[in-house]
DNA sequence: TCTTTACAAAACCTATAAACATGTAAAGGT
DNA sequence: ACCTTTACATGTTTATAGGTTTTGTAAAGA
């Protein structure tokens, strides 16, 4: 990916965090980079072209930041400890992060942000997966993967306030599904 | 409650499932309910005293819906099962319901159908709490309701297709963390 | 207790024109 | 090749001003 590719995707994520998808202009964008508006298009296409890239990019990097934590650390539930924490930290400091991630508060950023009706985070469902069966090999892990993914999800769009409290409740579900 | 407050209530639902808060006029509630319009005002104040009122009528139909199916089977896990089912039923039905429920799609409702931010359906834990004191008196279960809900609110707000499933896997945490 | 009538204040259409943004194209510069 | 500038048609916002509808309150009457 080139330089001013990245450069554009910055500028649009961050106009898109704060004026949203209407109110993201993309001369603004172009003049954040220090290119051309055709600039923008010749990379993009158009407006939702862009966005759609601002999506498919922070998707990424959130999902490979959840994976790198899922590798970190050698307990797998001190791991997903990480993960979970990493998220949720993610999710409340940005508040476009947290509409890729979660469908929530989209507005019209919503066709965008999923894919058959599902936020893109189900796809961490997959990571999670991943992890669990390298430290379980040959044991069933996509139900502990996916009611993980779930409540995760569910402390993040409603949460009780209690972080350390939440963590614990989701790697305490994880582990007992496991040992079932 | 008397029947006028009553009829008024159930017509306010209907209106607003279909117009929305927005479309809802004071006058046609009104007359759906052959009273006049200072009545609906003498009753409620104001508009948003009857939606509020409405709210908080669906909100007990629907959890002593709920507590009625928990009741009705002797076995605990075929007693959430059959509440979650009526929940999803429900949901589905009913487009003001599902926005009471779960704080989704409701648009101009929202700040009508949440206590502290929080879908009245949150409400549910204390129900499934108590029915679930009352099969394992001694026992914690707090965990256990909380996550329940959790996990059902999850599967009504992505569904994953398979309400047979969604079910089996909510019975299947609640069995699990109580069994822990 | 409910209805009718009345009314001020607020919220809401509707139409109009001006300003702005999008998307496309072509010509020119490095 | 890649980016910039300029230009333009098309579609969307925005602002304005009007007329209408709805809300919320009050008072008198069945």
């Amino acid at each position: 990916m080139s330089d001013i590719t990245e450069l554009l995707l910055d500028s649009a994520a961050d106009l898109l965090a704060t004026r949203g998808f209407h109110g993201l202009r993309m001369i603004e964008v172009a003049s954040r980079a220090g290119v051309s508006r055709q600039t923008v298009y010749n990379e993009f296409g158009n407006k939702e072209g862009l966005v759609q890239a601002v999506a498919v990019h922070k998707t990424e990097e959130y999902l490979t930041g959840i994976a790198t934590r899922l590798k970190e650390d050698p307990d797998p539930w001190e791991a997903m400890r990480s993960a979970f924490r990493f998220t949720f930290e993610q999710t409340e400091k940005d508040r476009l992060v947290s509409a890729v991630l979660t469908g929530q508060n989209a507005e019209d950023l919503l066709p965008f942000i999923t894919i058959r009706g599902h936020p893109i985070l189900f796809h961490a469902t997959e990571v999670v997966e991943q992890h669990l069966s390298n430290h379980f090999p040959g044991r069933h892990v996509r139900f502990t993967a996916e009611t993980t993914v779930r409540l995760a999800l569910s402390h993040l769009l409603m949460p009780s306030g209690d972080l350390d409290g939440a963590m614990d409740a989701v790697v305490r579900v994880a582990r007992v599904t496991m040992d079932a």
